[in-house]
DNA sequence: GTGGTCTAGACCACA
DNA sequence: GTGGTCTAGACCACG
């Protein structure tokens, strides 16, 4: 989990959308508990009361459900949530990026150029994570 | 020029952007002097001060230089700046998509799907505003 | 920190020299956080909204880093910046002092001269304000 | 004379430097006629009111006086007071550097090596510039 | 508590 | 008319 408290986005948020995405993907599987608010504040050395306001936010999303004492569980609809979530922030960022090159009269070309430059450029970043 | 004062992105970057846009699409030519402080700021109904804030980006970006009691006039290389601005914001919406996308485990055909879907839409909204 | 409202110039550019000096002379370390805009702003009974002006030009100066609900921070390169920025500083007012010298047709040996003096007039002042 | 209009100091300013200077060094004597406004207009492209601005400041402090129909003239003591203000003008570029020097712990070697360099630079400028 | 944004209204300097 | 600065006071987001 890679949190960096430089960016605009806030902590709070960079926890929430990670962990959305991990169940997206099936690390978290639904009944299954997410890491503890505590577990996840020493890993990232992010204060519990943000991580804790992270967890809210999934809570409310409805992905995940807290049993006190036990910690928090992903819902029976949880994954799907997760991915219908995942899949609007993916067409949001599509669409605004598009938005933004109409606007500013960059050509279709141009503008699919740019697509394909940014899946190759992502795809190259997370073969060096590896 | 839309100003959506519930928006995240704060009113005097979307002015910003706005003009930029307006620059790298040849509304505004090197040279030129864009609408003064408070001609947008009646335009918009947002408040000078804010407005000034926007233009001060503007200036700081090379885009336009400020001539007192003149007005703010583009600079020779604004046009080709704005243009390199307008096009890295489009690069980084993509790549935000894409590695959201990645992230949640989302296939390589279905984000290909939603950009497709994300460009009709915009094109279909364009339509609608004319 | 003095404060001159009646200077030409601007007081939120005064805050940001002095700070600057401060972290150029080693007053506020690298990852120290600098007194808050609050703090400032009541010491100094400037308003709150102009201290920020002036920290904001340090953050872009990239002395300093703001991070929400914690406070300003001197960056690792912060001070080494700062002390660059401040020899800039004094080796521009001397150049522009040497121009208008020139300019003005003043013989090399009244220049140097000026300078001294201004030298023991400066040690003068620093002893008195002690 | 040059004017630049993308500095900080005004231009009405800048254009009462120049003949001040001018007059300290001997370009125009006493009793003798300084340009027109309407010919440092054209000269400068700068706006006539502009220019009357600066030839007001002049004449505020004295160093030349205006005859109607005729033009403005150097007074008797224009000359010494333009050297005297020069020489001001001079000494006071010179304490600040210094004060801002001090400020920011920059050792006294330093400081007069910075004041070496800054004479050895605008030196070698006024040579380029013939 | 911290920083960030916005409004309202004022005053100044410049051309 | 133009841009630039400042204050007062408010509200928000963050940790």
């Amino acid at each position: 989990m890679n949190i960096d408290s430089t960016s605009a986005v806030p902590i709070f948020r960079q926890i929430a959308d990670d962990i959305r995405q991990a169940i997206a993907a099936g690390v978290y599987k639904p009944g299954e508990m997410i890491p503890s608010i505590r577990a996840t504040s020493l890993k990232t050395t992010v204060n519990p009361n943000t991580v804790q306001r992270a967890y809210e936010l999934l809570e409310r999303e409805g992905l995940v459900r807290a049993r006190k004492g036990l910690g928090m569980f992903v819902t029976t609809r949880g994954a799907r949530a997760a991915q219908t979530r995942s899949e609007e922030a993916v067409s949001a960022a599509f669409a605004q990026g598009i938005r933004a090159a109409l606007a500013a009269g960059i050509p279709s070309t141009k503008v699919m150029t740019a697509f394909r430059k940014a899946w190759r450029n992502v795809r190259k970043e997370e073969r060096l994570k590896t």
